[in-house]
DNA sequence: GTCTATATAATGATAGAC
DNA sequence: GTCTATCATTATATAGAC
């Protein structure tokens, strides 16, 4: 557990994590990522044993960056409306990725939720950690009783955008949609 | 173009169908094709060259069934939000395999558009299909000016829908939120 | 912890006898 | 149009010298 290997380590998590979001999981091979971790072919199975591991390491890190995200949130406003926006504000703030890519969350669970449940698991606790902090604002907003349900619809309304704006690439779409998104939040 | 030669080129077209929608395109290989169709390895080459020409086959396939099932909606009804109603209840008809597998269009495109933007250029079609279909009802019911970006947002509400229950494999979310769409379709 | 060589299986794809 | 054998390439994965 030296410096070095740690960096190491922490490459070849980078690494996969790019490449698994921009050519998806099956479409990204041990070789593509040594490659883009500049390290030798044989030298990944010294820190992770398969695929599966790495996969594991990734979700691991985003689940670190999206509850770092979601703690700003907090801190940024206390009133549950203004974080439920924050929270809108982010998809027209990355529409760039999103209409190149996708959802880094969407499309890996929709690829992943395919033909292999197990490894899914893993990745779908990257929608819990979404699903349960909206809950969380829509409670505190008052909807106590529909509060998942509303998470939910929510999930639901940001995937959608999310696929189709990647699928046309239209970033026009994307915010015309995110305004829509907006409205509903308001008038709620 | 003998009688079974069809046979065995349209065994192969419904093999890769199901299977490019249970385990998706990358997920797909030659020898599960060849498998599930019964039929022998090198074989398969004398009907497809590539496994790209099969993707054009099974999507041109499914293009016919769409546009069957359109001219089937036209035909039980001449109110254009009758026939919309008919695309929002599709989706809760077929809730078991979207549930399972994600919708067949946008799981497609969103694997595709990762890294094969040429490839996904034909399933694109899938949604064109609808789009258009959906904005020529959108527009014969008086919304001329904004039907077609009332037929995307449609179509992001499905997807959304579509995404998030496949992950959760969760039917009563899926149901819940065709109800909301349905309301959003009433209130128009 | 790094690097080279290699094993083994699966991939997409072909050639050619029948 | 069917079937067998096989190719070249790539994949995941390992062994072992340094």
């Amino acid at each position: 557990m030296s410096t070095k290997g740690e960096k190491t380590r922490a490459e070849i998590i980078a690494s996969a994590k790019t490449l698994f979001y921009e050519r998806g999981y099956a479409g990204t091979s041990f070789s593509d990522i040594v490659d883009a971790a500049g390290i030798y072919r044989g030298n990944i199975y010294h820190y992770f044993k398969t695929k599966d591991e790495i996969l594991q390491a990734v979700v691991d890190q985003r689940l670190d960056e999206f509850r770092a995200l979601l703690a700003q949130w907090e801190a940024q406003s206390s009133q549950p409306k203004e974080r439920l926006r924050l929270f809108v504000n982010m998809i027209a703030g990355r529409k760039n990725d999103l209409v190149r890519y996708g959802c880094p969350i969407g499309t890996l669970n929709t690829e992943l939720a395919k033909e292999q449940r197990e490894l899914q698991q893993s990745s779908k606790a990257l929608f819990d950690l979404f699903c349960d902090w909206l809950t969380s604002q829509f409670a505190a907003l008052g909807h106590a009783k529909e509060a998942r349900s509303l998470a939910l619809h929510l999930l639901c309304r940001a995937q959608g955008i999310s696929v189709v704006s990647h699928v046309y690439e239209d970033a026009k779409l994307l915010k015309r949609e995110v305004g829509k998104l907006g409205t509903w939040l308001d008038e709620l």
